[in-house]
DNA sequence: ACCTGAACACCGTTCAAGT
DNA sequence: ACCTGAACACCGTTCAAGT
């Protein structure tokens, strides 16, 4: 019934991702609709089938930005500083993965949810900002090991990655409280079991 | 229009979560519908509400059978064995936990799905299936710590705890790859880093 | 008392028909 | 070429009406 050409292709799919962030981060990821997105930007839900494949493919798009912000608070150059310790530096990034989780809670939420349907495999421009996660830690790790044992440390990077990120995700949803005394309520369980993680695991790998 | 009482509403109640159960175990978590359960067992789908206050009360039955199913394996005594080294039990128990959540994979994905509102506390009688989670691995720990180190000891049960299940999430949901190599194909790589982690965390307690 | 069946207010997705 | 609007096949949840 109509032809709008309003805003070019580039523009529309801009206005769309906004439109969905912004739902988003007020109603959750399972408040994202095709036609909530319509409605908030003026167009009918077929529009948006123009643009995106399926609700599916619009999340990844949603996905791959949060996985931007978060690599750009992992890579923050002060959690490589070289006037402190890497465990001083280790610590702080693993602050700054819980507190990314608690400011862009919904938008974390979403990117660890599995509603995403089990044969597809990821794209690699998705994949790659994957893995550009972990080089911040890759680094570093670097003291702890000779340049022969980089997959022991690229290894040892990924398994304290998953790590934090388990305490992190047990802390926010609070699936399984990490809590077990009544001060503080839990809140800063996460920080203090990283911390501790972090100072145990680095002991551990000097004395081996 | 009718009136079945076939059934008393204890067997009613288990038969809904059985079909339940089932339709889980075949189309996933996000397959199951309250108008599929009704079709299941051959009633209509307001004969649910009759029984549970929503599909997310009935969800949270669903986690309390899969928490049921979880404390059994984890409280294995197989994993407890008097005649292998603390690192060795615990190296099982983690394997226990991977295998579990391979094994009954949308279970335990429904358990860690964040779909459930936010305001919701969990029920008390929930919330204790929860903590006893904790409690082998708690049990395990017994020989690092002095008896003046309680609190210790459950924190590093339940940091531990985290971190195998951070492992597991990640490989499990293949959000976050963690196999580096190519041999494989990740298949094994949260074993071997629980592995990896229970021994250099362990030895980081020794010299401290 | 228990269950039904229809209704309400939603979904994702498709696609013929309009401009 | 682009967008609409209606349709299809679903949802969770409620509740008056039946037995």
């Amino acid at each position: 019934m109509a032809r709008r050409s309003d805003h070019t292709r580039e523009e529309l799919e801009k206005l769309i991702l906004d439109a969905a962030w912004a739902i988003i981060g007020t109603d959750g990821y399972n408040g994202l609709t095709a036609r909530g997105i319509a409605k908030h930007i003026g167009y009918t839900p077929g529009t948006i089938y123009n643009l995106f494949a399926s609700m599916d493919d619009l999340s990844l798009h949603i996905n791959a930005r949060t996985l931007d912000l978060l690599y750009d608070v992992l890579a923050d150059p002060a959690c490589n500083d070289p006037k402190k310790s890497p465990a001083q530096n280790m610590k702080r990034m693993a602050r700054h993965y819980i507190r990314f989780a608690q400011e862009y809670r919904p938008y974390w939420l979403m990117l660890f949810s599995y509603s995403l349907p089990e044969g597809r495999r990821d794209d690699p421009w998705y994949q790659q900002k994957i893995d550009r996660l972990f080089s911040p830690l890759e680094t570093l790790l670097c003291p702890y090991f000779s340049p022969r044992q980089d997959g022991q440390r690229q290894k040892t990077a990924r398994l304290l990655w998953a790590s934090v990120h388990g305490l992190c995700f047990l802390q926010e949803t609070g699936k399984i409280a990490l809590a077990y005394g009544k001060k503080n309520g839990g809140k800063a369980a996460a920080d203090s079991m990283a911390d501790m993680l972090i100072d145990t695991f680095l002991n551990g790998i000097k004395s081996r």
